[in-house]
DNA sequence: TATGAATGAGTGTTCATTCAT
DNA sequence: AATGAATGAACACTCATTCAT
């Protein structure tokens, strides 16, 4: 019983991951229950014993995606002691949000690539735990100008869309393998919080490796 | 004459116009050229008279919403004396980018939300033309560097890929009729030069209206 | 007013000579009265000016194939002396219907590829026509019999049958500037009343170089 | 397990059946996928659980109808004694044509309605296993020749043409249920050896009662 | 006479989904 | 748990035909 109920998880996992697959690389219209099965070897009717439609699967595959981020970055910013410095906060976020779309790579990847086709009640629901992503973020920006760190003309609502912006792009250019994420955390941070003309800058010389030509919708 | 042609360039652009709301709303896969057509006023075979495929349209759009942003920007920086500073060019760019993005919005929008489904080919067609718009903001940066106007430690590749990030982004967020397009240029421009606990920043001090909510892939 | 009428003629021959040519390459069904429109230098609208239908089209070009094989076969009967024998009619005949099918040699064989496919009642009238082709041939071997020229236990119905099945394959190889006309129809006429094994034989003695690899359906 | 690949052979076959069928009926381009499924009590898109295409199904239905004529033919002439008669030869060939032709008429008479609107391609495929079966008949006269059968005047590739015109046309006009197949097949014969005025002649008295009008093209 | 533009019925094909086994 | 077979609704696209100009 016990062995079946394993096995029936592993199953799904199986599927599941294979979906995140299959969503990452032909979007959420392109992608066949077909694909899946196949990519999970497995015949397509078979599928809809472990998920009820393929809104389902992607809606599990659209969570997993986000939640691995929110989670990652709540826990990198508990895991820090009270006394740490705003821009250590931003930094150590950056990096947790960097390990984490890379840890669950298919799945972000997949969401960035299947989330503007899905079906509105799923994306309602997707969106719902992003904004909540979004509040971690607008909440580390507020303690950061409390504490007296930031530049009191800053403009936080801007700023925060401004670095959810460019994190949001990072995967479309971040390659694991490349420049170390500590790196580029701190690099981002430091344009973040000093600017390209600004005077601090812990911004490292070189230019980073990790990075490809950008592309702009 | 004159009036049949008029009459038949009109039909084409009406479809056009059509795609790319559709296109916006569904995405690629998710826009059906029936869909197209009810939104033209026209039967779905109708459509074929004016383009020879779902390809032929979705090809279209993209290329005119990568176009309009690189011709907007490349003109208001020509429009530029030789005196202008770094950061008077980079507002510039910001301010034109914003405002072609506004002018042919469905058509970015469309983009944004086709783009990542479109067959390779086409898509192939318009990262070349995208990657061209990157060149210009690689020159607009490049220059201000010469110029000594940016930190010696600044990392122009991250710069580069943070700043069309953000404004990539601002699709998503960015409302006409909000605050006036020349404010948020200018509060971009602060947080990219000044950063936020900069010294600098002409970062307008109050919230911007045009602002909602963000989203995160 | 009779040069418009002529203008009109020439235009709505024009139109029947293309749809020929077209129906001969694609048959039926795999014709477009844009095909036809193109070959024509019309455009597709225009066709219906001249002919009401495609029906209408296929009928005209049907009627003109078997009609001047009829017609050419009857002329060359009757213009033979009353005094000719059996087998010299039987040659004019083949003659006759080799070079009608080549003198209409679009027409001969858009019929060969297209009446397979067309609606039974436009199929139901050129088969009457045909019939009445089927007819003279029965008279001609009729006659023959009844003269005493064949063999009295020859079976005239499989003859005829015979015969026209052979005739009408002759369409398939038989190509004009190969061996002439007057050849093929006396060495058939050879095989058909003296036999591969018979002693008569005006059957030439190489091979025949206006002949292709047969095929068979 | 058996019993599925049973069923499933069966419905196969009976999509085969019903495809050869409507292809007879309608030609290439007149037939639709939802005719043949129809035919075969499925609906349209069930049909291609077990063929890929059209092409595949039309493809099929060639194939069968001249590989049966050929093995037939091939079959019955390995069937014959070392000393078998050229005459002998022709005659049973001509039975096994006509048998095969019957066994799979369906088949037979869908090839010779759908093969001229067929892709290339396709028809390429298929002109090459009827080529060997004209093969079979250049070989057979040939043989004959050789033996001394023939007058030696004969013409044989234009005997080869003329028979197997007249064979290709017997799908025409020869219905089961008529005369038998082994009366027409001596008939035949006989024509083609000794001629209509010749004097050997096994021809039969009788007009054969299996013959229709025939049609010409 | 001829055309540009449009229509509507239909085509081959795809695919999420169902269900008996 | 999984599969083979089937379904039905949709899709992009084609085409004969119409009609105002």
């Amino acid at each position: 019983m016990t062995k079946n109920l394993a096995k029936s998880a592993i199953s799904q996992k199986r599927v599941l991951d294979a979906a995140a697959r299959i969503f990452r690389d032909y979007g959420y219209a392109g992608t066949t229950m077909r694909a899946i099965a196949d990519e999970a070897d497995l015949k397509a009717g078979s599928i809809y014993y472990h998920y009820k439609s393929k809104d389902d699967l992607i809606s599990a595959v659209l969570d997993i995606g986000i939640r691995a981020v929110t989670d990652n970055v709540d826990k990198a910013l508990k895991a820090l002691p009270e006394t740490a410095t705003g821009r250590e906060r931003i930094e150590a976020a950056i990096r947790a949000h960097l390990s984490a779309i890379i840890e669950v790579g298919d799945y972000t990847l997949a969401t960035r690539r299947a989330l503007g086709q899905v079906p509105e009640p799923i994306r309602a629901r997707n969106r719902y735990m992003r904004d909540a992503y979004g509040a971690i973020w607008q909440k580390i920006l507020a303690d950061a100008h409390e504490r007296g760190e930031f530049n009191t003309t800053a403009n936080l609502s801007l700023a925060r869309l401004f670095i959810l912006g460019a994190l949001n792009w990072t995967v479309e250019w971040f390659k694991p393998g490349g420049r170390p994420i500590d790196d580029v955390a701190r690099e981002f941070a430091a344009v973040v919080l000093d600017g390209l003309s600004g005077n601090g800058g812990a911004a490292a010389a070189g230019p980073s490796e990790s990075v490809r030509t950008p592309t702009l919708p």
